[in-house]
DNA sequence: GCAGCTCTACTTATAGTCTGTAGATTTATA
DNA sequence: TATAAATCTACAGACTATAAGTAGAGCTGC
């Protein structure tokens, strides 16, 4: 298994791709397909294992109907 | 000169990171020494030259006391 | 069996570093 | 007033590290 990046941002954005994904109902192939990035991409992004740049974040954002700055809001530290 | 990058949330990292920075009275060389990033690194940035990912907007918005949100919300479209 | 996800492994593209030059601006100083 | 010294930013170029992107096999649960 490939490493997960330990920083905060980094764990944060990945479960709010998966989060808001999941609530859209769609799987990680198509959201690869609507963001135009590759399906196994998104796996790692999810997994927390990339550490992604703007413009990728703005074009998952879009594909999921949200904000850049919603997926980098941690939602609920428990 | 190196090529702004045509995107829309790349243009307004760059602008929240100089204003933020002047506002902190900060020169580009001592936002550099704070965020652990490289002079010239910084002037590019907010020249929209970079496309920056998770980790360095974390390393910024920290040492500029402010979050990566905040960074990449757009202030004001005149 | 199939859909959806994980993982390895890899190449290519570009993020990010470093050195150095030049111009503009400010500040001290003769 | 100059003018020199110090500070700051823009930019070029060359380099290194790592993000971006792809392919394919293999889990896992329905």
């Amino acid at each position: 298994m490939k490493d997960r990046i330990d920083n905060q941002l980094v764990v944060t954005f990945a479960k709010n791709v998966r989060i808001v994904r999941e609530r859209a109902g769609l799987s990680q192939e198509k959201l690869a397909e609507l963001s135009d990035l590759h399906r196994t991409y998104i796996g790692s992004i999810e997994r927390g294992e990339r550490n992604v740049s703007l413009v990728n974040i703005d074009k998952l954002a879009r594909a999921l109907h949200t904000t850049p700055t919603q997926l980098l809001i941690a939602k609920d530290e428990e």
